[in-house]
Order: C-alpha cells, then structure tokens, then sequence
RNA sequence: GCGCCCGUAGCCCAACCGGUAGAGGCAGGUCACUUAAAAUGACCCCAGUGCGGGUUCGAAUCCCGCCGGGCGCACCA
C-alpha cells in the first residue's frame, strides 16, 4: 500500500476544519417562520472555563453534535450553539495565589478550550458563544434581576445561612449535600447569621413540582430527585393554646404543623425546637436551669450529629401545659432535639400511638401512649407495645369517631379553620434560593442601599454595573468590592444623597439560568433576548449534560423561565424538552490498599498482575471518575494527537450507551482506530477499482445527490440482494437507535456490521448496488466521524453535490429488506428442536402444516397429534403434544 | 428506614410487544501473508442471563422473595 493511500487523521481532519470553518458550514440558519423547515435546539451543558477539555467535556458535546448533524441531515434547522459558564471561584483564586487579572485569566482560558473543541469537529456556531462574565452578558443578567425584584421575587432577609469557610462564601441549600458539604470546595458548611438576597423559588413550587409530569422526555430519576427536593407535604396548621397551673389560657398559643390531623386526638404532647422563639418566655421558673442547659447542649451541636439517624431523641418538660383545641385536654409542652426550627412551624404535636419517633420519645420519658386510630378490622388490644402508622379508623376521637383517615384529615382541617384553631397547610422542603456571594468574580447585584429611600434597583439604562478594574486581591477582609469604596461609594439614583452600591455578587446559577434562552438572540442589544425568536427556538428539543444538575440548574432554569412567561418576555413552560444525563468518563485506577496510595497507569509494569513499583504489593484495579489526585485521567488531545478526534468520538459513543458510566479502555479505542481504517481501505479499494459517486457513466448508475436506484431489481445477483439488504437494514437500525431512546453504541455497531457486509459483498456487486451501498454507508457514518466521512465521499467524486453534511440521510427501501424465505424455528413443547426454511410471506396456516409436515415434527411428535399449536408468523411454530 | 436503577461470555456491551440467548468490539487462540515481526485477512474458543420460587406452550424480558452494586431522600412532624 502506498503512503498516499494511508488513512492519516491528522492531515484530514485539519484541513476539513477548515474548510468547514472558512464555508461557514456550522452557521445557523435563519428561521423565516415560513415553517419550510422545523427547527431544532441541541444543547450542551456549557461548561466552566477552567482551560482544560476533560473526557466528560468530550463525551457530552460530541453526543450532542451527532444529534445536531443528524437533525441537519434530516432537514431540521438546527441550532447547536456553545458558550462560557464563566465566573466563579477558580479565576479569583488565581487572581489571589498568582496575581493575574480575572478576566484576563478567564479569556485566556476560553480561547485555549474553544481550540480544543474546535478540534473535535463539532458542528457549533461561534457567532453564537456567550460568556457569562462578559457586561454584555452580564448586563442582562442584572436586568433579568430587576425584573425578578419588580416582581416581588427577589427580596433581601436576616437568615441563617450556609457558610462555605473555604470559599469565603454564603451558599444555597441545593449547594449543600446530605452530609453538610458544599458542592464545590467539600468543606463542611458553618452556619452563620447574614442579611442576604433570596429569591423566591418557593412561589412557584407547585408549579415546579406540578409539571414534572409533563417532562416525558427527561429520566425519570431526575424527576424523582426533584420531586423530592421540592418535598411538598400536606397536612395542617393546629393551634394548642397555652394554659396555666389554673387552666386559663395565657395568651400565648403553640402552632403545630401535622401531616397527621386524624391522631389529633392522641396528642400526649406538644414539642418545640429549642431554638423556637417561645421557649423562654414559657419555661417554668423551676424548669430554667435544665431547659437552658439542654438548649445550649443542643446549640454547640453541629448539624450533622444532631439529625444523626440513630441517635436517642432527648428533651425536656418546660413546665407549662396547653389545651388540645379538640378534646380540651391539658398537655405538657416540652423542648427536645428531634424537632428543628426551620421546618414547618418548629413545632410537633406528638402522638407516640402513631409515630415512631413520638413512641420513642414517649417511652423514653415515660409519656402516656393513646391509641386513636384501630387498622381496619382489628382489635386495639392487639396494638399493644408498637406504633401503628398506617392510616385506619378513629376511635376516641369525640366526634369524628368512625372516620376514615383520610376523611378524618379533612373534617378536623375543616373543623379547626370553622373554630379558629388551625387551617389545611402545605409545607415544603424547597427553600428561598439565596443568591448573594460575597466575592469579586461574579455578576454584580444592581441595587444601590440609600439611607433614606432603602433599596433601590439601578435605573435599566445605567446597565450594567461593571465590575472594577485593578482590583487588589488579598483573599482577606472579605469581599474586594466591599473593600474598594470608590466602587461602591454612589449616589443614591432616587433623591441624589450619597449611598452605598450593593457589594455582594450573584450565585453564578443566575448566569446559568437563562444563557439557554440568549443563544436564540445573542447579540440583541435592547433586550435580552426578542419574544419572537426565542419563541421560535425554544424549548430546548435536546439538552445534554451531567446527572449533577439534576437539581441545582435544571431546577433553577424551569423556575426562571416560568417567571418570564409569567412577565412576558417568553411563551412556553419548560425550557428542556428532551433530557439527556450522561455517564461519567471513568478511568483505570490503580491502588494500593495497604498504603491508600494511587499509581498511575504508567508507573505498572504489568498490568495482568499490577503492583506497587515501590513496595511490589499487588494493587486493586477498579474505574474510578478522571481525576487528577487518582492519576487515572486520560487527556482528549493525546488521544486526538494520536488517533484523531474521529477515532474519539466513535469511541466514547461505542463504548457504553450515553446514558450509562464509560470505562476508559486504550485497547478499545485501538479497536475503534482500527475500524475506521478498515473504512479508509474499503472506500480505497472501491476507488481503485473505479467505483465512483460522481455524476453516472452509464444508464443504471446512481449520482450522489439522487435517493433512487434506477436498475431492474429482477437483474440483481444472491450478491446484489444480499449487500442491498444488509444495506437498507443499516439505514432501518441506525436511525431507529438514533430516535426515541438515543443509542449511539448499537448505532455504531450497525456500521461495523455494514462494513463486514460490504467487505464481503462489495466486489461482486453490480455498480449501482456497490455505489448505493457506499453512499448510505457515507451518509450514516457522517454525524459520529464527520472528517473520515467527508473525506471518503469527496475521495468518491461525490464533493460535487456538496459536502457529505450537506446531504440528507438515507431512506430505507422496504422491498430490499425483503428476503424469499426466512427460517423458521420448531418447538416441540417450547423446546427448540429444529428450523426450516420456509417461504417468508407464508401465512399461519401454511406455517403450520409445514411444521407437522416437517421430520422434526415427525420425529419428536411420534405420530401423535399435537394437541395444541402456536404459530408466530416469522418466527416459530410451536407443537404442544 | 423509604424510593429508584442495574446484575447476560475473561471484559465492554446487544437481544422489537415474552418467541432460536449474541449483533458489534476488546482480550485470547489457530491459520494465511512475511526471511522475521508488525500490520492485515480468514477462522475459532467462551455464557444459558446474580440466586430461589411463580405465571406461561415458551421468561434475560412479567410477578414474588433474597443476594450484590449504584443513586436519590432521610429525626421533614
């Protein structure tokens, strides 16, 4: 073979680069609303500029742009725009460890990680890119903030918050896991007292929660996460008011929130959190010293060990008493650790017949155990010694005496609100989102504090409010620009006094929240984006990026675009039509159990039997998420220096279904380099022999630009049939796996299978079939290697009816998946004991005396009879003696 | 504790509505080509679907119970 001949990625996938780029080739159409055309959005994630493309990086985009080319091809037109999510933490850091300007930094970093894209072939519009940290972004970011604040949705508050002591930052609840840890630096979360931004998510929790429903095309794990996140929960607000020694009320009443109004009756107890507002003013003079100290016990707690799941729930009497609003019983009011502030009204009624945790409690202290609701059909005395949560019948319960629960739940709901003790309620697990961040890099809040008119937004044609310039960065004393008064030093824009600028930066979520909806018109200057063409685009028909999001953007991007349909500004109630969570990328990871040390890769001599260079120890071996401190990356410009972005991304779309973890394998992306050059030397080969795709020589022959074979079928040879069929089955199966569920593995394994096929049949086939083949082979291969495919179709002749992804994909001819005969498969009582071959329009009956006509039949049948005979047409007949 | 997902060949992964368990790849083996090796090509090897029951003419697929792995939520009243 000569050097000429070789398949060289390198050279190829350059010079398409830039070919494509000088043509303009990824432009996005102009939408005319004459509807000639469907529009179609695909999405990726943007990422953070940090100036390295990892393999997630790589899986996700090009994931997304197979989908883009392939709605091209189909006739879409299609938007698949990229943009920087690009303030945050790593760029101030930088500024305080090294000095460099933020922005600076940050440019720098998305021009060198947009070359990388660009070197993966991606079928993206730059016209389009967005960066966050740009006034021309951020600009309307701080315009949609005012439009928020106008709303009544964005307000400021004295709150308890979450405070990141790495970061130096106030976080949001969705940025705190389950074991107190902040989403990114991992350092326990402090909790601190601060007046901070909120907005009010919680106005449109029903909603948020309401249309998951209507999210047919997300997975439903991420529904289920949100679902659970919102924690909407209905039950009632009951008031116990306070009494004293002599039964009086005092004034004073006790709110409780229940999801259980139907134990109301069982009440032995009413429960405060230790932090409620009440608990000093109601503890009994003899009950001070012990309720302060357990108050104070509980406060010097962390969070983490006070919602410990096993530990034993304490508490302590008050020493006062309050009155069930139902059956007038005295109760005792106590404090204890189980309960907390923030949830609901910080205060529980407790019913140890009905709760676990009350039982618990309520053995513990040796409190009185009423048993109100009896399960349907049992008897009370059989209750003894355990809760019974279940829902049942009431039993002395006064009036509401033989009342279902769920009717109870209603008629003592109903009863408290007639007799002005406590209404139906629904709380929520979702919280306020708090926005405010007290660093630098981050897109100001443009509201200025005046001493006489309060908060006031900065007027929208004084937009934006530019970060400074020259900033020192010390990493102490708190933000830089509450450090720098010439900044923040203004006067006020209502009555002209001097005032203060707010000095606290928004939650780099806003910036995310709505990036999706600038890229329908990136470069208006008087809106954010127009009505019409974000209407046009929008939703997102395909958004692809990590299962991370799952609540934190993707919660925050359906509560935004809800709010702008609710002011005008856009016309849908989603943004995300269709949702795609891929895997992660993991990598090869080596480890030494005894020490806990990670080997690199490369540092293993032998790794059918790994060990410790140092000490000889064997090591585990497991795939493990990319990460530095593991050694077990892979860098996607070694793997493009080596194979080509081609080989890359067919890989990362073989390897493993989009959706499921992907084991980095080298001996796999070897295998996936191999069948591309198998590729390379079929088309070759077929050139060679002066098969083209260029405009017909002759009568029969097909041009690129044409769908239909002209010859007679009735002359094609076993040969011509059989490649037209493996043909045809191609184009069927990798548009199916490319629809509905997205299977990107199979699809690609439906080439190899072509190419096996083509490999075999290619050379007997008469012309038009062999050009036929190769063109559809072309056409599919296009979206997942769009050098190598644009490369052999011009190596064909075929660049002059344009570039490859100029075409449209292939259609399927039934008849040529039409086969004479197919096998059919003999059962003998659901045993598969033999096949014939039989013809393959052949109908049930006929199926079945060719069955019982057949030597198996007659062999395992012995002459007898079936009793019963099941016939699947194409498939089998089964003989039931 | 509650809820969800996943367990198929040495490995990664397929299998339409229940209908012959294997499409594709990796690894391994044999042969051909070669002075030799690499590369390439041809062929081959390998599981009865985590375990136990059930439904069915027929179960990887549906149902029940376990085991193993992963994820989400969790004193939420």
């Amino acid at each position: 073979m000569s050097e000429s001949t070789r398949y060289q990625p390198q050279a190829i996938e350059e010079r398409w680069q830039q070919q494509w780029q000088a043509e303009g080739a990824d432009a996005t159409p102009v939408l005319n609303g004459s509807g000639d055309a469907r529009a179609f959005y695909a999405l990726s994630m943007f990422p953070y500029p940090s100036g390295n493309l990892h393999m997630g990086h790589v899986r996700n985009y090009v994931i997304t742009d197979v989908i883009a080319r392939v709605q091209r091809m189909r006739g879409c037109r299609v938007l698949h725009p990229m943009g920087w999510d690009a303030f945050g933490l790593p760029a101030e850091n930088a500024a305080i460890e090294r000095g460099v300007d933020p922005g600076a930094w940050t440019d720098r970093n998305i021009a060198s990680m947009r070359a990388q894209l660009q070197r993966l072939g991606l079928s993206i519009d730059w016209n389009r890119e967005v960066a966050t940290c740009h006034s021309a972004y951020y600009r309307w970011t701080q315009w949609l903030f005012l439009e928020l604040l106008q709303a009544g949705l964005a307000y400021q508050k004295d709150a308890t918050v979450n405070w990141d002591p790495v970061d130096q930052t106030v976080l949001a609840n969705e940025q705190v896991d389950s074991e107190g840890r902040s989403w990114r630096s991992g350092a326990l979360v402090q909790k601190r007292k601060l007046r901070q931004w909120f907005l009010k998510i919680t106005a449109y929790a029903d909603q948020l929660l309401d249309d998951l429903p209507k999210l047919e095309g997300w997975p439903e794990r991420v529904r289920t996460m949100q679902a659970n996140w919102i924690g909407r929960s209905s039950g009632a607000e009951l008031s116990f008011p306070v009494i004293d020694d002599d039964g009086r009320e005092t004034g004073d009443t006790i709110t409780v929130f229940t999801t259980r109004p139907d134990t109301l009756f069982g009440v032995s107890y009413v429960v405060l959190a230790p932090e409620h507002p009440l608990v000093a003013r109601l503890t009994a003079s003899e009950q001070a010293i012990p309720v302060e100290a357990f108050c104070d016990l509980v406060s010097r707690q962390s969070e983490q060990e006070r919602t410990a799941e096993d530990r034993p729930k304490r508490g302590v009497p008050l020493g006062a008493w309050v009155r069930n609003p139902a059956s007038g019983e005295r109760i005792p009011l106590w404090i204890a650790d189980y309960v907390l502030a923030d949830y609901g009204t910080g205060a529980v009624m407790g019913v140890p017949a009905h709760d676990l945790r009350d039982f618990a409690f309520a053995r513990h202290y040796d409190l009185p155990v009423r048993r109100v609701i009896l399960p349907e059909g049992s008897e009370e005395q059989s209750l003894e010694g355990v809760a019974w949560t279940e829902p049942g019948v009431l039993i002395h319960s006064g009036r509401f005496d033989g009342l279902s629960s769920s009717q109870a739940k209603t008629a003592i709901a109903a009863a408290a609100e007639a007799e002005g003790w406590g209404r139906a309620r629904t709380t929520y697990r979702l919280r306020d989102w708090l926005i405010s961040r007290q660093r630098y890099w981050g897109c100001p809040i443009p509201v200025i504090h005046c001493e006489s008119c309060g908060v006031v937004p900065v007027p929208a044609e004084q937009l934006p409010v530019e970060l400074p310039r020259d900033v020192a960065f010390s990493g102490k004393g708190g933000s830089p620009l509450a450090q720098l008064e010439s900044w923040w030093r203004v006067d006020c824009p209502c009555c002209g006094a001097p005032a203060r600028r707010e000095t606290d930066t928004m939650d780099t979520f806003m910036c995310s929240s709505w990036y999706f909806l600038r890229y329908s018109d990136p470069h208006n200057t008087a809106l954010p984006f127009s009505r019409e063409a974000v209407d046009a685009w929008l939703p997102v028909d395909q958004y692809v990026g990590g299962i991370e999001h799952a609540i934190l953007h993707l919660l925050y991007s359906r509560f935004f675009t809800k709010v702008l349909r609710d002011r005008g500004l856009l016309g849908f109630d989603e943004p995300f039509a269709r949702l795609l969570t891929q895997g992660m990328v993991q990598g090869i990871t080596y480890k030494n159990p005894q020490s806990g040390r990670y080997i690199a890769p490369a540092d293993v001599a032998d790794p059918s039997d790994p060990r410790d260079p140092g000490s000889g120890e064997p090591l585990e071996v497991f795939y493990e998420k990319m990460s530095k401190s593991k050694h077990n990356g892979v860098d996607p410009a070694v793997v493009i220096g080596r194979y080509g972005a081609d080989t890359a991304r067919m890989f990362i779309l073989f390897k493993a279904p989009p959706e499921k973890d992907l084991e980095w394998d080298d001996a796999d992306v070897e295998g996936q380099f191999r069948f591309l050059q198998r590729l390379w030397r079929l088309v070759e080969g077929a050139v060679d022999r002066g098969l083209s795709l260029a405009a017909p020589h002759g009568p029969g022959g097909i041009r690129a630009d044409s769908t239909t074979l002209v010859p007679d079928p009735a002359s094609f040879s076993p040969a011509d049939r059989e490649l037209r069929r493996a043909v045809h089955t191609a184009i069927a199966a990798v548009s199916d796996d490319l629809e509905g569920d997205l299977q990107f593995n199979t699809a690609v394994s439906e080439l190899m299978k072509l190419s096996n096929a083509m490999g075999e049949h290619l050379a007997a086939a008469c012309e038009p079939v062999a050009q036929e083949a190769l063109r559809s082979l072309l056409l599919l291969l296009a979206p997942f290697a769009p050098h190598l495919a644009e490369e052999l179709w011009c190596q064909l002749g075929a660049g002059e009816a344009g570039s490859i992804h100029r075409q449209c994909w292939p259609v399927v001819d039934p008849a040529a998946l039409v086969r004479d005969t197919v096998p059919l498969v003999i059962q003998v009582k659901g045993k598969v004991r033999g096949s014939l071959d039989v013809p393959a329009d052949a109908d049930r009956d006929t199926l079945e005396k060719l069955a019982l006509a057949s030597e198996i039949a007659a062999k395992w049948l012995e002459g007898k009879a079936p009793s019963r005979v099941i016939v699947v047409p194409g498939r089998l007949v089964n003989l039931v003696p």
